[in-house]
Parts: structure tokens; sequence; C-alpha cells
DNA sequence: CCCCGTAGGTGCACGCTACACCTAGCGTGC
DNA sequence: GCACGCTAGGTGTAGCGTGCACCTACGGGG
């Protein structure tokens, strides 16, 4: 009973991708946990769960990728705003080299996936 | 102690990467799961291990992407040959377009990184 | 006979993910 | 003042893909 099985047609996004997503936005501005969340999403990415992403900022705190401070709002409950330290940029660095490679992956992926439709109806 | 928590800057391939990369092995020819390993190596993923692969083509086999059939081999032990089925070229299809989603996500990550970059230490 | 290489397979624990659900502050309308 | 809704942050938990370790079986050579 384990093992891959789908139900649909589906492949996820690279594993761990939210953190490199979170670092680039906080590395383009400080900002907090709600707005960053509209922020992956513009991204690219669909449906981001807030839950997965709070806990995921709350890891990077932790790691000292990045470091939080709570700051009141003029209307509405204060918001703990994130600012990326030294560390969370050769991080954010690291994980850009490591896409870059999915990326190469995919892309080979891709050639050899059309030349097999080639293969199999060639254009004229 | 849940949630992201890495201890290397590393990302992973795609989740479920291994099925549409059997699927594009089997649909370039026939061939068994020994084999495949190889052939899996090559595409760009390295290490993979032959519990997921043998676990992952079982699935396949069972859900009816592929077909398996059993063939002696003139030196060693006898061996499983995958071929696709019409139902698999569809999940390889529909997976292609997937894949193609996350290339785009990954290019537009790309971008951004890079935008940061240029305003960080802007170039002459 | 034992060992090595080929080929296929199982058990299991870890960790990310996704879904549901919850708390608390603040402003507005009744 | 109170209910309500919006903003903002947070927790609990089950599922499932993944990685690591380990195992079986066949065939050939020393």
């Amino acid at each position: 009973m384990s093992g891959p099985q789908l139900t649909e047609a589906a492949i996820g996004l690279p594993r761990n991708f939210l953190r490199p997503c979170l670092l680039l936005l906080v590395a383009e501005g400080t900002s907090h946990g709600y707005d960053l969340l509209d922020g992956v999403r513009a991204l690219g990415l669909g449906r981001v769960d807030p839950g997965g992403l709070y806990r995921c900022l709350r890891a990077m705190d932790e790691e000292g990728l990045v470091r939080s401070s709570w700051e009141p709002s003029s209307r509405g409950p204060a918001r703990r705003t994130y600012q990326l330290t030294d560390e969370g940029q050769d991080w954010l660095h690291a994980m850009a080299g490591s896409l870059a490679d999915v990326h190469h992956v995919l892309s080979m992926f891709r050639r050899r996936y059309v030349r097999l439709g080639d293969r199999t109806h060639p254009a004229s």
C-alpha cells in the first residue's frame, strides 16, 4: 500500500519550495506573514495554506534565516514583520542554485518528451 | 516538530517526479526495472533508490499506466519488462503539462531572484 | 561450495504537505 | 455595549511520498 499513488495526473512543486519563495520575498522587502501569503500566491504557487506558511516562517526564524519583530498596526491586530539575515541570504543563494539544477533537469525532461512526440508523429 | 525543517540548503525535485520519468523512459522503449534505474539516473536524478523505483512501477502497473510481462534472461534471473499503455500515454502527456507549469514557476522565481541581485549590486 | 553480480522486492521511519480548525485585536453598525 | 466581520497569526493531525536498510532468488566462475 506504500509507494506513489495518484488519482490525478498532477506533479507537485519542488519539495521545500516555500522556503526559497519566502526568503526571496523577505529579501525583496521586509513584510509580515499575511502579506507574504499574497506574495507567494503571486509567485505562481496557487492556494498556499496559511498554516504551513506561518510554520515555515517560524522555523526559519528559529534557524536564524530571518529575524522577526512585532509591530503594532494602525488598524487590526499587531503583525509580526520579518527581515532577512546574512545567513538567510546565504541560504537563498544556495537554494537558488539548487532550483537552477531542478530547472535544468526539467528542461532535459521536456527535451526528451518533445523528441518522443516527434518520433511518434513526425512533423513535415 | 512538524513543518519544514532543513539542515541543508537543498531543494528536492518535484514530488512524484519519478512517475513521469519512468513513463517517459518506457515510452521511449520497453525495458525492465533494473535498466530503468540507469535511465532515470541519466535523466538527471542522482542516487535513485531501487525500492522506490520498483514500488512506483508496481503502482503504475496496477493503475494500468504500464503493462508488465516476465521474460527470461539468457544470463541471470528473469526480468520484468514494461510497456506503455494508452492510458499511460495520456498520463505522460498530462504530467508533461504539469511539469511545464512547474518549469514556468521556476523561471519566474529565477527572474525575481536575478532582479534582486541587480538591485543589491547593480552592474555597470 | 561460496561468492559475486544481476534483478526484483519489502519494512519502516521521517518529514513535508494539506485540510480543518482556532485565538485575538480592532472597527463598524445596531 | 454587543455582535459581527475582517485582519493577522497560529495549532492539530492524517496522508503520503521518500530514503534507508535489508532481503530473496537466479546464474556463473573460482
